[in-house]
DNA sequence: GCCGTTTTCGGCCCGACTGTTTTCAGTCG
């Protein structure tokens, strides 16, 4: 019987392994090499649980032989036994501390044994009362000031006033916008950048990092700190400063010279993982790389760089694109000079799975904007085609024969749409998205077809069948002709469901085989395929459409975050069938 | 414990900030 396990589970874990290892004095490289691994799987845009069912763990960077192994171990019995003999030698109140800001192994170890706290269940509370009652201040290397930041840290965690849960990329977007447009209106901003996971365009966002570039740093770090919604300034130093805003998000700003600007959005942008190989890789050319700049190590001279394509010039190689910053290979590729050329969002020429307010009393929510209204739309926004993709008609409300009846007066609907909007120039596919079925069948009678261009499939229940069972049925629903796109294929809801359990690369040869498209959903909550998936799907020669699940005119902005999933996993113009022209892809979809 | 286009052994990123310090340790990103 194998467990289940989330990436912040297991991520906490091997924090938990590598704090237990800094506390017996091992190694040094051995507990930083747990706690990148930890950093590593908590960032994964996918399961680590997949990864293992793929017996992949090998390939998640900082996941090596060793740890593999305990991995697997605790995937297939819930416990690691080597893990549990090293943490059975410490006390284990120790734990629960780790999850509040500002502690570590040290901190946590010196006032559990201090203060004598014993039990995991109520370390923190304990914790919280000592320092209450002004125990702490005299503990050696502790004063009056620690006893507070104490006292105001559990206070904020215990109370929910910072958020760890993290936000998905188009809310952070938004609250960044806000705090961008505010730091730009001061008169010492030279410019305002985002940072982190959020230029890199990752599909969740843990906290918000900005940079400013500007000639009077202390002059903008006070105007930061006076944003309307800070509620709690968390540090301010003469060169970054970080703020709790309301709704307990933590923004974080780094400032730099305008003459340096191009190093401090490299090293903050990261990722942590691209930067460390970026300084291996420099320090054999004797330099030394740094938010600041490139230090010659030689002649000990830094040098500055106001853009980052200069930056990674000095390097030998060609600027890379925040979204693939991962160490995935491509620092390999830009040293040779053969980075792939992404996908943007001007090469889209359609959005094909929309939905709109004819009803035919669906099997789930029916879109709230009229056909008319998402052509203009489409109109306005350059593209070429839409497809309406309305969800079947309820199978347990009709009989067959009902569906069918429907099925064809709904297409004539929409041909007398087309017919009395003829002033845009867009095209249409009359399309369905058609619940795969428990069985693997699909909710649409055969004679249903006869009145749509294509349909997509999807998974809207039993997401809990084994992987076995549930890749069958996948197969099986794909297998019909007219179905041609397996859309928002995971199911996952970021932050609410994790996705279904599928033999990928079984998914994926069927596709290329088949010439079935995979579809990245650009839906806030979905964002599904993950970008690695999407790296996968194009290894084995398989096509992605990009698509918004749009329920009204409004969310056909969202097609920029389905791109920037495809452009985090390495996706060109040439891998996502809607950036083909109009002919081009009514071949593919009408074949 | 991880990792490799100088390496399967011998290295392992770098600096800001805070508090308690008389010069640094711990934490964070």
């Amino acid at each position: 019987m194998t467990k289940s396990f989330t990436n912040k589970e297991v991520a906490d874990i091997l924090r938990e392994v590598s704090a237990a290892l800094l506390l017996t004095g091992a190694n040094q490289f051995r507990v930083l090499a747990y706690d990148r691994a930890a950093e590593s799987i908590e960032h994964l845009t996918s399961e680590v649980k997949d990864y293992w069912d793929d017996g992949k763990l090998n390939q998640i960077p900082g996941v090596g032989a060793s740890i593999s192994q305990h991995l697997d171990e605790l995937f297939k019995t819930g416990k690691v036994r080597h893990f549990e003999m090293l943490l059975g030698k410490l006390p284990p109140s120790i734990f629960p501390l780790l999850s509040i800001p500002g502690f570590g192994p040290k901190k946590a170890y010196k006032l559990v044994k201090e203060l004598k706290l014993t039990k995991r269940e109520n370390a923190v509370d304990e914790l919280e009362k000592a320092a209450k009652e002004g125990k702490i201040a005299s503990i050696e290397g502790f004063g009056a000031k620690s006893e507070k930041e104490i006292t105001d840290r559990i206070g904020d965690f215990k109370g929910g006033k910072i958020q760890f849960v993290r936000m998905n990329l188009p809310y952070a977007s938004k609250l960044a916008d806000k705090i961008l447009a505010y730091l730009r209106m001061s008169p010492d901003c030279v410019r305002a950048e985002p940072l982190g996971s959020l230029r890199r365009k990752a599909s969740t966002i843990g906290d918000i990092d900005v940079a400013v570039a500007t000639d009077k740093p202390a002059s903008v770090l006070d105007y930061f700190v006076k944003f309307k919604g800070t509620e709690r300034i968390i540090e301010k130093g003469t060169e970054t400063a970080s703020i709790v805003v309301a709704g307990g998000r933590q923004i974080d700003l780094m400032c730099s010279l305008p003459e340096g600007f191009g190093s401090l959005l490299q090293h903050f942008t990261g990722s942590k993982e691209h930067n460390i190989r970026l300084r291996e890789l420099a320090l054999k050319q004797k330099l030394s790389l740094s938010e600041h700049g490139i230090k010659n190590m030689d002649t000990g001279k830094t040098k500055l760089y106001s853009n980052e394509e200069a930056f990674y010039k000095s390097l030998g190689l060609l600027w890379i694109p925040p979204e693939i910053r991962e160490n995935r290979g491509e620092i390999e590729l830009a040293k040779q000079n053969t980075l792939p050329k992404l996908i943007q969002l001007s090469d889209i020429k359609g959005d094909i799975h929309m939905h709109c307010n004819y009803n035919l009393e669906p099997s789930h929510d029916l879109g709230v904007s009229s056909v008319k209204d998402l052509l203009a739309r489409a109109g306005e926004l350059k593209y070429e085609y839409i497809g309406i993709s309305d969800h079947n008609p309820s199978v347990t409300n009709h009989t067959q024969k009902q569906i069918v009846a429907i099925m064809k007066k709904r297409k004539e609907y929409i041909e007398q749409q087309i017919y009395s909007t003829k002033s845009v120039r867009v095209q249409i596919f009359i399309m369905l998205e058609i619940d795969i079925l428990t069985d693997g069948k699909i909710a649409l009678p055969e004679e249903g077809f006869d009145y749509i261009d294509a349909a997509l499939v999807s998974l809207h229940s039993s997401f809990d069948q084994d992987r076995a069972s549930m890749t069958k049925r996948v197969l099986t629903a794909l297998a019909h002709p007219k179905a041609k796109i397996f859309a928002h294929p995971t199911g996952r809801l970021l932050g609410k469901r994790e996705g279904v359990e599928l033999d990928w690369e079984k998914i994926f040869a069927f596709c290329k085989e088949h010439k079935k498209a995979v579809e990245i959903n650009s839906w806030p909550e979905r964002l599904d395929l993950p970008d690695t998936l999407v790296r996968q799907a194009i290894g084995q020669g398989v096509k992605l459409v990009i698509d918004t699940d749009s329920h009204a005119v409004g969310q056909m902005e969202n097609m920029r975050y389905g791109v920037d999933v495809a452009r985090r996993g390495w996706a060109q113009k040439g891998d996502i069938l809607n950036a083909l022209p109009y002919n081009a892809f009514k071949k593919w979809l009408l074949k």
